[in-house]
DNA sequence: GATGAATGAGCGTTCATTCAT
DNA sequence: TATGAATGAACGCTCATTCAT
């Protein structure tokens, strides 16, 4: 019985324990970062581990659960980085720039969690068949950048545009400046970041009045 | 032995041939976009297809054939679909605009397609743990929407940005909505097709100089 | 129906039919000479013919059926070069001498015909895993060289030995002599041959009485 | 997944592991005997395990590793046998005679080991088709009786021959001698050994100078 | 005569999981 | 805590054979 289930509430995981865990989470990931989801097997993550295939099943009570801890460690880990570096932005448009800047400065040095998440996102699935990590899954995320657009467009600093389909579009191009790094590691990505700013800050911007131009 | 490519060309494939070949075909596109590339097996396939597992086996070379007979099959309709749409626009805007309203309306049509093209381009790898159909797989489109970008900064209807981020970035919001419509069958394709025209848009016209508005 | 079974005893096969029976059998040769028996599948003999696999089926019984043609094939083959070629011998010593001479022969000729054989003698076995075609079938070969070597002993040529061990270490020395040629091409057959018939002359002629030398 | 080869070459492997491992071959080396190669799959040495296939896999790499470690074994058990039979032998004849003894003994003793290593050296191929265990796997072997010949030439004890075809038809008599008391086993291995030991003794020593008995 | 099409069994292998130690 | 050992299901694939055309 691992320590997690014990009724008295003491130490519920020793210094080892989480240790051990801990490790094998991070070889898990960068087992899915490299093999992809499918060639990933509990073997391969043991073998990486230079542990018994047997150890994950004991400290993991399944596949399942192990690749939960990994969403879970990877969704706490980019929240702690980009959150902060979010803060202090006065408007709409230079809260989505230092959004898309943390994104990227996080991906440089965390390419395989994000690589893992990917794998894990589209391939997991439900006993029913359906996606266990869908679109829905983002929803945290979309409803702070609609707040966001929202606030911007009270303020008159945005246009008017359905903040619902410009926020899963941000999400979407942040994904694939991503995607694309990885498939050509030399790309930019600071002048890719950059480029996004702008793309979104023309994107969203409210417009100068078209008849007020010769006054 | 299924009938090879003759020299001579004539009669390469009998008509029961290319039927059988047509419904698994069809019958495995619907178990990567239900069951997700992990979860499908020939057996699975087989199984809808009401046949034999074998039969696969028989008119195709192994599952890496079938998987490329898959992804030929369903980029050639969605070219043949697309392309016609989106001749005799004269503006890089509103070829954009119909670019993405005609891929809207194949979406419609062809969800299982696309579905399982996507699982596949996610998850299909070399023998040496490569990505079969990686980013590159889409420079032709990268190419072709950068050229109608290109063009349009020098006729001066655009303004001076990445093409080849722009290019991307169009891709991946296509892309997002209709994964986003796949989780939200409700969701209003049409208005978000208008929403992501408008988007780019907005991102990629030429600016009116500002000097010039003699203020 | 296959003219074979025709009752009335009417042309039992046609000149197609046996065209293409032979065609088949050859090249089932060529495939168990090259692929050796395991790796040998009605697919690939077929392959070989440039015919489809159910030809094979149409045309024999079954793999059981062509395997035992081949050996009648080979075997009538083989006896009808090599009888001929060892009439006309006086002596046992010459009659053995000309015996592995014919067979070394026949052997530059037909290798493939002769590695078939053995694919099959070494693997064919029946429904209750004894093997088919055992020791029991070199019994004919057997029983002509002990009948050879009995009537050398009788007439004083050769001395006193077991004739049944002394045919079959004979065969045993041919067969060795072909594998060990297969092995290695560049092996000087005629020479082998030659001291193949030096050793079972040494071994078989009658001594000549040491008491007597001195007289 | 089973302890490899450590660095510190430390319990390399446990000792349930080594019985298991024996089992499966023991096993393995009767059904190759009984069923022949071709009819030996894993699944039917399991079943004479008593074992699910699965455990052969997990044990071994393999069925080519498997079939390895049965070479191996009868090979090294062999050597272990015969060789210190051999010893003390002034002349060439006389262990000539020893090894064809020790190697019948050997066979009464091991006749399921000798059985499957025939099945294997005739049948297993490398993945380009050709034979694994060749002729050249019995080199060892023809070159110690070569040079046992070439010994006994230049002392006088043997007459000029070719000690390589001499060697190789030793071989082939002895492998001969098995095949057949397989085929037949009331035959008396012990006369027939006998047989051959006069059979080579004949074919081997030198001849009396003809002209030197003063006739 | 000949073929394409299909079948069902069996192949070697990998997998997540269980369990006694 | 940790492991080696084992399991049974499923995988992609090949096979000899059958059969309607």
């Amino acid at each position: 019985m691992r320590p997690e289930d014990r009724s008295d509430g003491q130490k519920r995981t020793s210094f080892i324990e989480e240790a051990r865990r801990a490790q094998i989470i991070e070889c898990a990931v960068e087992a899915f970062a490299e093999l992809g989801y499918a060639n990933t097997s509990l073997a391969r993550i043991a073998e990486r581990a230079g542990i018994s295939k047997g150890v994950i099943s004991y400290h993991f009570a399944g596949k399942t659960e192990l690749i939960e801890q990994i969403v879970d460690h990877v969704y706490r880990d980019i929240t702690q980085f980009v959150l902060p570096r979010m803060e202090g932005e006065a408007t709409a448009t230079g809260a989505l720039r230092a959004n898309i800047r943390a994104v990227v400065e996080y991906m440089r040095g965390h390419r395989d969690q994000l690589l893992a998440l990917g794998e894990i996102f589209n391939n997991v699935r439900t006993s029913d068949g359906r996606r266990r990590y869908g679109v829905a899954f983002n929803e945290p995320i979309y409803e702070a950048r609609e707040e966001l657009f929202r606030r911007g467009q009270q303020s008159g600093e945005l246009r008017s545009f359905d903040p619902r389909v410009m926020a899963v579009t941000v999400q979407a191009a942040i994904d694939e400046m991503f995607a694309y790094w990885v498939a050509y590691p030399d790309h930019d990505l600071t002048a890719h970041a950059d480029e996004l700013a702008d793309l979104f800050e023309h994107a969203t911007r409210a417009e100068r009045p078209r008849g007020t131009a010769g006054r």
